[in-house]
DNA sequence: CTGAAAGCGCTAACAT
DNA sequence: ATGTTAGCGCTTTCAG
């Protein structure tokens, strides 16, 4: 099980191993009947460079390290494709971690990914406490770090996020135009999104006064497997005690979906009795029927901007930081209507 | 920038390197003075060790790469969720690598995952040509490996099936026992599940004596974030030509998804004019409206079967390899029914 | 243009 | 129980 080392390579091709080196990485003049003699022997041995040696002594990885927090909300297989859409040309590689909405699991992610020397890390909507804390910014002045979609700011860190707060007001305003006034929230646990769209929840529902806190709905895990059903359960659940609610918000469109199929099995129709609003515009909420309504958050933008601050941060050496905001737009679909209210 | 080694902790703690290194990896005795002594100094320090340089030493990873053709189909996440729930609390991360459904840069994720020196690489899914060329043999033989759904068998590699040539089957078998005989088939390029299914396909529309050419649908991408609508497209374009179609089996959800909505643009009802049958049962073919009727792969299982036979092989020294095969499930919900033409 | 050799940070004999 | 030291595979001065 002895792997082919650069040693091999230079004794069959009978030149040292710095010559090896060279031809392998380029960068160095290699008289051209030596580069073959090399190339040969490579090709027959079937050589394969070590990358952990050499970046052990290049001190520097090719590896952008992405800290999610599930992978069963599509919106972050989007934003990744946008990572991957500026990386691709560059040379680095991705290595993805995921928290599964969990903090410890988060912190964990994060030593996970600095033992491996990456050269920067991408955190998408990461974990309220922990933000909150000062667990990230020692971190960040070791090494480039990137944060989507969160709030909390830290002088080390570069951010892109969409206006989520403008997105939710605008939302928010667009079923009160539809002469709601009776709207729920349906939120998750932890991430700072859904703190910062509650906030602005509160203050539209008070400015209307008719701010009531068992119109927010946390529903715990936001982007797991379970997101759906648990959005659905209770919204039937809420929807039986509280008739008099005409309209739902939804923190992303996992739950927004869920709020659809919990009106369906309730018989309650979307959107003609209770209008339903999504977050996100995943790619996955013009598929189901009725299509959601929602906020855009363009992923693929999101994940290309932050790709693009991180490679500023990496060539300059982590000194610098900025701050990158996005808007997001609405997206009218099949599940709004004009407030049922209306027509009495 | 300079960062924190054993060798300063060494120094801090007035102790050697190795010792730092005991308390560290707490594989051998170290006095509970000492160790107090060289924790505090690591604590000081805020000393991360370097994993490439243990793993360099140690000719080990705790990397296990993983392959899979995209994220978009959120069937590759629920493997995933799979192998993670065996590896949790085995020390190994994961480092997911994707290839676009791209053989090409399939290549490239096995490279780069070698030259990482991963202990192991799991394929979900993986590209024919490859599988059916001797590019996996050779790399077998040095690295463990254990495919996911692949149908053409080395020697050197473990695999793990669901043996989706019997699942095509029944699907199909209920198609005809519905009374369909006009069936057609929708699939993407290139992976094998997708040649097999087709094989299956064939032979029973040939027991039929109804096997068409036309009826024989390839989307081109069968993951990606443009499979649904390129079904959707394509079995409009479909219908519109061959309106005695009544059903149609999908290789995988988002194909059936897609089906779904080619026939409501067209106004034709699903399932009264026309049957889908999804092949996967992903999470969200509960979600769409009408609920999908399709296979279950229990990608779960797929997930930790694979995990397990990659630590079995890892610690054979890869000498060992294995396949287990599991059984689909038929999962009926809505997107099926009796054929129309029964009722004339 | 090429070779010799130091050293990246760490672990694991081997000594003591 | 602890220290000394030889590498792991590679890159990169420094000489030639």
């Amino acid at each position: 099980m002895k792997s082919i080392t650069i040693i091999d390579v230079a004794k069959k091709a009978q030149v040292s191993v710095a010559t090896v080196s060279r031809v392998v990485n380029g960068n160095y003049p290699v008289k051209d009947s030596t580069r073959r003699k090399v190339l040969d022997a490579i090709k027959e041995l079937k050589y394969i460079p070590n990358i952990q040696a050499r970046e052990l002594n290049t001190q520097h990885s090719s590896i952008i390290g992405i800290i999610l927090p599930s992978l069963f909300n599509t919106f972050f297989a989007e934003v990744i494709n946008g990572i991957e859409s500026f990386t691709a040309t560059s040379g680095y590689s991705l290595l993805l971690t995921y928290t599964k909405d969990n903090p410890i699991s988060e912190k964990k992610c994060m030593n996970e990914l600095l033992m491996r020397n990456v050269s920067g890390i991408i955190n998408i909507s990461p974990n309220t406490e922990k933000v909150a804390s000062d667990f990230f910014d020692q971190i960040a002045e070791r090494i480039p770090m990137v944060f989507i979609n969160s709030y909390i700011k830290r002088p080390a860190i570069s951010y892109v996020n969409n206006d989520e707060r403008i997105g939710t007001k605008i939302a928010l305003e667009y079923l009160i135009s539809l002469g709601h006034r009776n709207i729920c929230f349906i939120r998750g646990d932890r991430s700072d999104s859904y703190e910062f769209k509650q906030d602005i929840y509160e203050e539209v529902m008070k400015k209307l006064n008719n701010f009531k806190e068992e119109y927010v709905l946390n529903i715990g895990a936001g982007n797991s497997i379970e997101t759906v059903e648990l959005a659905a359960n209770k919204i039937m659940e809420t929807l039986k005690e509280h008739k008099e609610i005409t309209a739902i918000f939804s923190c992303n469109d996992l739950m927004g979906i869920g709020a659809v199929n919990g009106c369906h099995r309730l018989g309650v129709n979307v959107p003609k009795d209770v209008s339903i609003m999504g977050f996100d515009n995943v790619f996955l909420s013009h598929f189901i029927e009725p299509k959601l309504t929602t906020m855009d958050q363009n992923m693929m933008t999101l994940g290309w901007t932050a790709a693009s601050l991180l490679m500023e941060k990496i060539a300059n050496d982590n000194k610098t930081s900025r701050q990158v905001v996005l808007q997001n737009t609405l997206v009218l679909r099949d599940t709004t209507a004009p407030c049922r209210d209306l027509k009495k």
